[in-house]
DNA sequence: GCCAACGTTGGC
DNA sequence: GCCAACGTTGGC
């Protein structure tokens, strides 16, 4: 099983969002690093930390799991869509993407500069400077780390 | 196939 | 709102 981060600007969809719809399609990602990972690399049961961007704080704000296979993104072919892709055609998709499903929020949410004093997320492509991935892959001691700092009390 | 110009991401 | 860093586009 592997663990990814999965970045959505806070206003445009949260956790609380998925919590209310239990699961969703990961719509809108339209850069083909993060789409190779979506369409070729997870496996349904992955979790994936749902992070929070463009939000007062970023950071990692809950939990949610990988359903089922790789599905075309409905919205590339939505002309009203602001995700429209003129090059894509329903033979030939060009992005895809998930259904995720609500697992739970961490008990608070852990910022992207509390991520930045761990030790094990050192290396995390998404605390490097100028990453804009918004879905990457994470290595069992980053996803434990960032777990085991929502069990505790900021400052701690 | 190069690369300048442009658009976007996302922390700050 | 700023802007550094990055990805994409398109002229050549």
């Amino acid at each position: 099983m592997k663990y990814w981060l999965m970045k959505n600007e806070v206003e445009d969809y949260s956790i609380d969002d998925l919590k209310r719809d239990k699961k969703t399609l990961w719509t809108g990602v339209r850069n083909y690093q993060a789409r190779n990972f979506m369409r070729d690399e997870m496996q349904p049961g992955d979790l994936a930390i749902f992070y929070h961007s463009n939000a007062e704080p970023s950071g990692a704000a809950g939990i949610m799991k990988i359903r089922g296979k790789s599905l075309a993104d409905p919205t590339q072919f939505e002309k009203t869509s602001d995700y429209y892709d003129e090059k894509a055609s329903h033979e030939k998709p060009r992005w895809f993407l998930r259904e995720v499903e609500f697992v739970r929020k961490l008990k608070r949410l852990v910022s992207i500069q509390e991520m930045r004093e761990i030790p094990a997320c050192r290396d995390m492509l998404t605390l490097q400077k100028g990453s804009r991935l918004s879905i990457t892959p994470l290595k069992k001691g980053e996803w434990d780390a960032i777990l085991k700092a929502s069990e505790k009390n900021p400052r701690g």
